[in-house]
RNA sequence: GUGGGUGUAGCUCAGUUGGUUAGAGUGCCUGGUUGUGGCCCAGGAGGUCGAGGGUUCAAAUCCCUUCACUCACCCCA
């Protein structure tokens, strides 16, 4: 039969690779719940007009990228690409709001874009979301930025760069963008390709250009955050003088605009040198409006997405299985003793002791081989002749110590194994 | 969607200007040695050389097509 396999862009993590998130993730949860954080969980799939609102029509993201479909009963339904927007669904729809104007909340889980994949980055992704509402203060941004640099660090990466930038409010923006595409287009001839397409399709995106001769092409050309108005240019000043307070180190990126159309005033992104071209481990910003955007009153908001998989691509491989813990493998010489390893390694399970044997008859040289190679703490010999006995040999593969005990008496063995 | 690179054993990879039964290391299995595992020794299993077509007496090797993986562009976390 021929082979069936998974669909590109889509991948398995494997059971050595899961430890690592499963660290990963307990860290940050911990992390969270110190910060007054609280999880929600959210559908994967939701109405397609969530994200043509949210995101925005005309972002690469709807426009090509979503795994949409129709369903039966002619309504289209596509697989989730970010999480804020559902969170925002899910805090309108079930009033949040009413019970406490302020909410933080966090959620972990797969995203879906259909992107070519490369190095960081697959069409089902996984991202830590993290969604701060009913606050406009200046400090939930600068706290928002510290917990997640806090978190970073915490985690065991460093070198980290933050980059901040305002990107200004409805009020401020429209004229930011008019002057900008007016000294763009006339330059037209002299930006590369692609940037002459953005000038249609997104033309703030031409400032984030790395080509080399675009940046100069662009330098002298307005920038956001000369035209920001006096709030906006305030509600910035502040956000980096209680970064200063916090002692978060950032850098002021002028150019640095975002992919979704729903973010406004701070916007953020956290970069590394160590992961290839895809180099944002995490991005986020303020999104004054978009509460009201999905239909729910006017509340302000300001969140991040962690890309789950850079981060874990960043930390150092650890072996698949831990020998910290305490862990027995049985090993097992003729019909009966099999017959009792069986149950006995049935009773060590449930007395909270991790133990293994071996079920297929093989030589003691093959079974302790096995022990070995899944990081067994100690071994537990047992032949026919000492089951008689109700004794066997417990040998500690640490120190090579070994002695006898009772294994009719599973509470004894555990205390043996746990000492 | 556009480009580059790579597809040979479970894994990492050799394979000369096309030339007999396709190789190594590692892992797996069996046995020996060892104080009952790690080290060492011997043996064994495992490959439609990504797939399809073509050139040739002869193709893993050359040509075409296709698929997959990968890196980069684009975009983003």
């Amino acid at each position: 039969m021929a082979k069936i396999t998974s669909v590109r862009g889509f991948r398995d993590i494997l059971p050595e690779e899961t430890p690592k998130w499963q660290r990963v993730e307990e860290k940050i949860r911990s992390i969270f719940y110190d910060f007054g954080i609280r999880e929600i969980r959210i559908p994967v799939l939701e109405k397609t007009e969530l994200f043509k609102r949210g995101i925005g029509e005309a972002t690469d993201i709807v426009e090509k990228e979503m795994y949409t479909f129709l369903d039966r009963g002619n309504e289209y339904l596509t697989m989730r690409p970010e999480a804020t927007a559902c969170v925002i669904r899910a805090y309108i729809e079930h009033h949040l709001y009413e019970k406490d104007p302020i909410a933080k909340l966090f959620t972990i889980g797969p995203m879906f874009r259909r992107e070519r994949p490369q190095k960081g980055r697959f069409r089902q992704f996984h991202q830590i979301n993290v969604e701060f509402l009913g606050q406009e203060d200046p400090r939930i941004d600068a706290e928002l930025m510290a917990m997640l640099m806090h978190l970073l660090g915490e985690v065991g990466i460093g070198n980290l760069k933050l980059e901040i930038n305002s990107l200004g409010c409805d009020i401020c923006r429209p004229a930011f963008r008019e002057t900008a595409i007016g000294f763009l287009k006339e330059r037209e001839d002299k930006l590369c390709a692609d940037c002459q397409r953005r000038l249609e399709t997104n033309p703030l995106r031409i400032f984030d250009c790395k080509n080399e001769s675009c940046q100069e092409t662009i330098t002298g050309a307005p920038l956001i955050l000369d035209f920001i108005c006096d709030e906006c240019r305030s509600h910035f000043e502040k956000v980096m003088e209680y970064l200063g307070l916090l002692q978060v180190p950032f850098v002021v990126n002028r150019r640095m605009v975002r992919g979704l159309d729903y973010y406004t005033r701070t916007a953020f992104e956290i970069t590394t040198e160590s992961l290839g071209a895809q180099n944002a481990v995490t991005g986020g910003g303020r999104y004054d409006g978009l509460v009201e955007m999905l239909g729910g009153p006017a509340i302000s908001g300001i969140g991040f997405a962690i890309g789950f998989d850079r981060l874990i691509a960043m930390l150092p491989d650890t072996d698949g299985h831990d020998t910290k813990h305490p862990h027995v493998f049985i090993a097992a010489l003729g019909n009966e003793a099999q017959r009792h390893a069986f149950s006995l390694c049935n009773s060590l399970r449930q007395a909270a002791v991790r133990a293994e044997m071996d079920l297929s008859g093989k030589s003691l040289k093959s079974q302790m081989k096995r022990a070995n190679k899944l990081g067994c703490t100690h071994t537990l010999i047992i032949g026919d002749a000492e089951l008689a006995e109700a004794t066997a040999q417990l040998r500690n593969m640490q120190d090579g110590t070994q002695e006898t005990v009772d294994i009719k008496d599973v509470q004894a063995l555990k205390q043996r194994v746990t000492a």
